[in-house]
DNA sequence: GACAATTTACTTACTGGATGGTAGGTTTTT
DNA sequence: AAAAACCTACCATCCAGTAAGTAAATTGTC
């Protein structure tokens, strides 16, 4: 094995980043080649169906978004705080408005994938879901969240929402978009 | 002319299915044309190009869409019962969770389409957020609807929250995840 | 440490099938 | 008659994936 690895993570990187600004269908492994400066055949070396490289991708974009929300939660900070560091996370994601989160990208794009993968996605919206809820519930007990719903309830419409906002905010081309909405929404958990 | 228009509106039919299941890059005219019950070439006859087709898909659902939340407004309820009725229709959309709204898919594959189509998947959602806008002014005149917001910015956050629900609730697989998050949004709006 | 054997990481060359799209002819409706 | 609505046949391109070969790195053996 190589051991720097190092065009087995830029096959992983070109494929992310082109899952998240065009959709598993709009791109191939043309594409990946010359992003990587290897010829075609070589991907498959690596990652005999395109679909194995996908998921690849995703299990590893999700490790990632978990240790990420891990490292938040080792600061001292009050559930406030982390909430919105969480949706600085996603503004992160965005990147200028041209990519997505991968997994709202799969999910858009979800008959195109078999049950393995599909769990996958929802083992990702799931960590969210459960990360959001806990820092709710710290919030809560500071005082510095809303109370009046279920923590549990509110996750969830919380994940749906900076899905959907990601996604309106690119279609407008402005960044702006999703900054003011997730102002407008933090406040409103006051 | 045909008088009947049949088949036109057929391979839109078709068109609008087909992208609202699997994504523009999803599916071919091949698909169409089975689907249809005529050869691929005679797709070409009415809509030269997929892009051709696809924008003409976009601007009927736009109208059509447009016209329900007329409809709605036709009614005379107040604005919290509109509301409940604004989520109905993006349920019906989700058609037991196999079919999301045309317009979240094709902001998904954004950097597939050129900017005329971009611009007009911004007017949908404009139009949307409009007409939320209102039926939430009118529901806080009624006091039936949370005031402590802004309305403009409470409906590009519902806009936001229900292209996510969709997105999720179809991943979930189960049509309850979608029902439970609007229930929770409209309990908190009280 | 030297050298052969083996594994890893690629390459070129190719395949079969799908894709969007075109040319030109035929049937059906007006 | 002529326009509208199809059709067959075809094309160039792209696609994921395969086969077979090569060069380089790693490993086993003495």
């Amino acid at each position: 094995m190589n051991t720097k690895n190092n065009t087995l993570q830029s096959i992983m990187d070109s494929g992310l980043r082109l899952v998240q600004e065009r959709g598993y269908n709009g791109f191939s492994y043309a594409d990946i080649a010359e992003a990587v400066g290897i010829r075609k055949a070589s991907i498959h070396y690596h990652f005999p169906a395109k679909q194995d490289l996908v998921q690849a991708v995703l299990i590893r974009y999700r490790m990632d978004f978990v240790h990420k929300l891990e490292q938040i939660n080792l600061q001292l900070i009050n559930g406030r705080e982390k909430l919105q560091l969480f949706f600085n996370l996603y503004r992160e994601t965005l990147e200028n408005n041209t990519k997505l989160c991968l997994c709202s990208m799969m999910a858009a794009e979800l008959n195109s994938f078999p049950e393995e993968i599909r769990n996958e996605l929802n083992v990702f919206f799931r960590a969210n879901e459960k990360w959001i809820e806990d820092v709710l519930e710290q919030g809560k007990k500071e005082g510095e969240l809303d109370a009046s719903m279920h923590a549990g309830e509110q996750a969830k419409i919380l994940i749906a929402f900076v899905q959907g906002a990601q996604l309106l905010s690119r279609t407008s081309g402005e960044m702006g978009y999703y900054d003011a909405l997730v102002a407008n929404v933090m406040s409103s958990l006051k």
